[in-house]
DNA sequence: TGTACATCAGTGAACGCGCGTTCACTGATGTAC
DNA sequence: TGTACATCAGTGAACGCGCGTTCACTGATGTAC
């Protein structure tokens, strides 16, 4: 072959990352083939030559989001020096405008979420694996509680800060939108608040 | 002229009513204006005679789905009586399938926000009126709390709902999204729960 | 009351642009001999 | 080692479909006289 082995997957890789970034910012249907291909420093044509279809550009390029968050939370501290806006319930005091004002490096579920239930079966079941290896990785980090109440409080944290972020978004970067944003810290806090004693008192105290 | 007189209002107003609860379901890019019109019963032709542009119809159909949800808030027990899946914390617990399954005639936030916040500013903007309407009215209904602290407490609830349905649908309709719903709903219950004491506290028993 | 004309919501064909997709071609590098 | 050929990621023009928008026309009803 006329480019080294790995050429080719590893264009094919970065037109996925690129993809989604603009994807999560501009939405499933906000950007065409040409500009994405671009953004790889490539021209439109070659495109076909990775994907089938654009379609299955946007799957993976969300399921490369969708990773991204996962890995993000599970690996919590080395998150914030990857520079990747995570979506765990500690950034979320922490990163809270940055996460709200640069869409392509956060979470995919909040930015395409809505538009994700409305694409194929397939799609959708993709995506949902991937929401549901990233509640069992949350919860994961929910100790001294059973399995499936841990599940739950990771359902319901995710479902607070994915809700936060929208809503502050679409109230724009002012007043109100930091206000909304202060909210969610402050129920994601009063929630971790509530859940201390009881794990204290199962652990004892070191 | 030819039509009665509120003609041409009834049939402006049946468009918007018709596209507000598709642009719900298939989301602001999901459906044409030649299918808009057929939803209410005319040819694509006749769309500019009411429209300015297939943008004001989406930015009209918007406001028209945040009031029918401001509403539905406001009047809290008629809601259900009038079979528009409200937003309120109360119809969380029982409403739950129908709000998930139903997104036509559910709230226009979980639907639409994400893809609102990508819009021009003029559009944004007055979806975010409507969002704060929509938490000022939420916040009305919390009591016994300075007002600041309850609009807090309505953007949280309204935050974790919100991320509930989406998270929900983005799961299907099984078991794995029932699951999803009922953290939602307990998360909101626990709210309640939580805030309860404190009231009482407060306005002494009755 | 009856007749001629004006109005305008709605029709349906047509236009044209954007964008996903196709295709013939390129040219750099790998392989065969 | 050097030369001829094969490969194939990437190029850029072109295609064609869908959809927003325009436009000439219709025909039912209101108004003028």
């Amino acid at each position: 072959m006329r480019y080294s082995k790995e050429h080719k997957q590893e264009t094919h890789a970065r037109i996925v990352k690129k993809a989604s970034v603009r994807l999560r910012e501009k939405g499933a249907h906000g950007i065409g083939v040409a500009d994405l291909m671009k953004e790889a420093g490539l021209t439109h044509g070659g495109f076909y030559a990775h994907f089938d279809s654009r379609e299955a550009l946007v799957i993976e390029a969300f399921a490369y989001a969708m990773d991204r968050c996962d890995r993000a939370l599970a690996q919590d501290r080395r998150a914030d020096a990857a520079g990747e806006a995570a979506c765990r319930p500690s950034s979320m005091p922490t990163s809270r405008p940055v996460h709200r004002d640069d869409p392509g490096r956060g979470c995919a579920v909040p930015t395409l979420g809505a538009e994700i239930a409305r694409e194929s079966a397939k799609t959708r079941k993709a995506f949902a694996a991937k929401l549901e290896q990233m509640i069992d990785v949350m919860a994961d980090q929910i100790l001294d509680v059973p399995r499936k109440a841990a599940r739950k409080q990771a359902m319901a944290a995710l479902a607070t800060m994915m809700g936060t972020l929208v809503m502050s978004r679409v109230a724009g970067n002012g007043e109100f939108s930091d206000e909304i944003l202060a909210s969610g810290r402050e129920a994601a806090l009063a929630r971790a608040e509530a859940a201390k004693p009881a794990a204290r008192r199962r652990r004892g105290r070191r």
